[in-house]
DNA sequence: CCAGATACCGCAACCGGTTGCAAAAAGTAT
DNA sequence: ATACTTTTTGCAACCGGTTGCGGTATCTGG
């Protein structure tokens, strides 16, 4: 049905070799040969089956992308980024979506496994230990958590954090709280082990919850009960959520209590008030992480750990503290 | 490296052919020469190798998916429960992305036909001429579209606006405005379709709009100027934009004017005021045509049309007109 | 006890590329 | 013109499964 190399080399009347040759090893070919070759592959529509090339090669020119969660705005610009970058070097990217749970993540990575050269851990959930033990079976490149010896792009949500507080406390807040998030979270531990440095001020720590609008939903009651005036939140998503039901619970934002998120996701971009918030370079490390992996998969240099910066956006949901 | 077929065959005292069919062809072996081979094949950790498989089949078990824009709330469900029922059937997806672009869709498909047994085109913004032409390449199924004689998974939005429009028609709004989508959105010419033929209602239509919050910010002159008190907007993205940029205007929703969403998608559930929506059975969607989409690959039989209901949720932003 | 059907399994070709090796062709130095 | 390189190409094995065909063992009925 399909053309085949075959179909080419007899057409232009070189061997199978002579083709295979002029598409992936082109200076082993006459430049004439070359072209006339490509010409008539080209005018027969001939397209190289991956399948087969993969069977000699071990290449299978795919690359499998896990994530926590697609729906959380997070991810998307992180997943458009990885696809385009993989696509310039001829990658394909399997998505896949763990729903924030464990267990399905090792399993994902499991199936996985023989059919991608590497995979793109964003935001794993897993332990060290298991990483490492899958680590033997296919390369990786972890994105959002720093586990020893590994390929890794990191944001440094510490220097965002610093920021933050620094900004909640110049308003006038002396009580602060971190809405923390979930318990395997590497960013969360990171957050509150830079909010715990700063001698400074006084921060609790709320948590752990769900990384989405319902966790900070369900955060409400803890964050009044701490008195706090300036909130810090895991993401944006929970920043959303948490304004929300501070403002069914009659509670102004900024008015009373200020609050940031971290992401910079649309939604808070466009949201009421609009979020304050610490960005997250996330296009740039999906892009950073493929070229790391593509990197790790053809020669066997680990690269080692990339740090990419964040800032703070002030908008409209922190204001000054009052009293 | 990895262990083979062959291995597992050796180990097991059979011919590789065997093996083979102890995994592929149950019913062909001994039921215990196969539970031997099974027992050894995992014993030694035995995966089999896709793209030979591949090779000998021509089954390479991936499909894609094709959406206009992963990062918007409405795809996320579906691109889940597709991938979930993939796995059931023990196949992968490659989520591809085109940016709104028919370009980059066209392309896209072409670059992913050679690698997968059959595409998911959600909402494609291509030509039905461009379809049917690439249709020869590779098995469809098409989503939120009606494209002649190919499988198809639509959800009624027709219905769904009907019901909308009686809703607001019902609150005593007499001047309704539809705010479009992109123009080559058959869910938008669906919604225009069925808001003309209700003779009852005075419907302007504005637009055409970007499907985000972008395009709702951007309708809001509009849809001032229209007079219009009751506004439904082409999904929940617009209506959240619509209404903030209505804020931002000193108009209240649903005070001054009522809007209508269409997706269901979970920030609009949390935006204040919480989104009147026609949802959609995304969900369900996704995992009907993965079946349509697997059932096609294998049998001939090229399925028809289902069409999935959809239904509206009444939340807080819309009210009766005031006059 | 035997012909014929049935169940199980092995053989070997094949899918469509890639690649090490060697032969042939072309180029260079002597 | 000869001997030696270098470039270009062909040959054939191989990657890891699948599958049509045929052989052997077991089972069936008469």
């Amino acid at each position: 049905m399909a053309v085949t190399i075959r179909d080419v080399a007899e057409a232009s009347g070189v061997h199978v070799s002579t083709v295979s040759r002029a598409f992936s090893a082109p200076h082993l070919v006459n430049p004439v040969t070359r072209t006339r070759v490509l010409a008539v592959a080209e005018d027969l529509g001939y397209r190289p089956n991956r399948a087969a090339r993969a069977l000699t090669t071990g290449r299978t020119h795919n690359i499998g992308l896990i994530v926590a969660d697609i729906a959380n705005p997070f991810f998307p610009p992180l997943i458009k980024a990885a696809q385009a970058q993989a696509r310039l070097r001829d990658y394909h990217v399997f998505v896949a979506d763990t729903d924030e749970d464990p267990q399905v993540e090792e399993e994902l990575i499991q199936t996985l496994t023989k059919q991608v050269d590497g995979v793109l851990l964003c935001s794993p959930r897993l332990t060290n230990k298991t990483i490492e033990r899958l680590r033997e079976e296919v390369p990786f490149v972890v994105v959002n958590r720093r586990v020893k010896g590994m390929p890794t792009v990191l944001m440094d949500v510490g220097r965002g954090v610093r920021l933050a507080v620094e900004h909640l406390t110049g308003l006038g807040h002396r009580r602060l709280a971190l809405v923390t998030g979930p318990s395997g979270s590497w960013t969360s531990k990171e957050m509150q082990a830079a909010a715990a440095a700063m001698s400074e001020a006084d921060v609790t720590f709320l948590g752990p919850n769900a990384p989405t609008e319902l966790g900070g939903l369900a955060a409400v009651t803890d964050v009044i009960a701490s008195g706090a005036t300036g909130v810090l939140a895991y993401n944006d998503l929970v920043a959303i959520g948490l304004i929300e039901g501070l403002a069914e619970r009659g509670v102004d934002v900024p008015g009373e209590i200020s609050v940031i998120g971290v992401d910079d996701i649309v939604p808070g971009r466009l949201s009421r008030p609009k979020l304050t918030t610490i960005a997250m370079p996330t296009a740039a490390a999906g892009r950073i992480a493929v070229d790391l992996l593509l990197g790790s998969v053809d020669s066997e240099a680990a690269g080692g750990v990339t740090v990419l910066e964040t800032s703070l956006i002030v908008r409209d949901s922190t204001g000054e503290a009052n009293s």
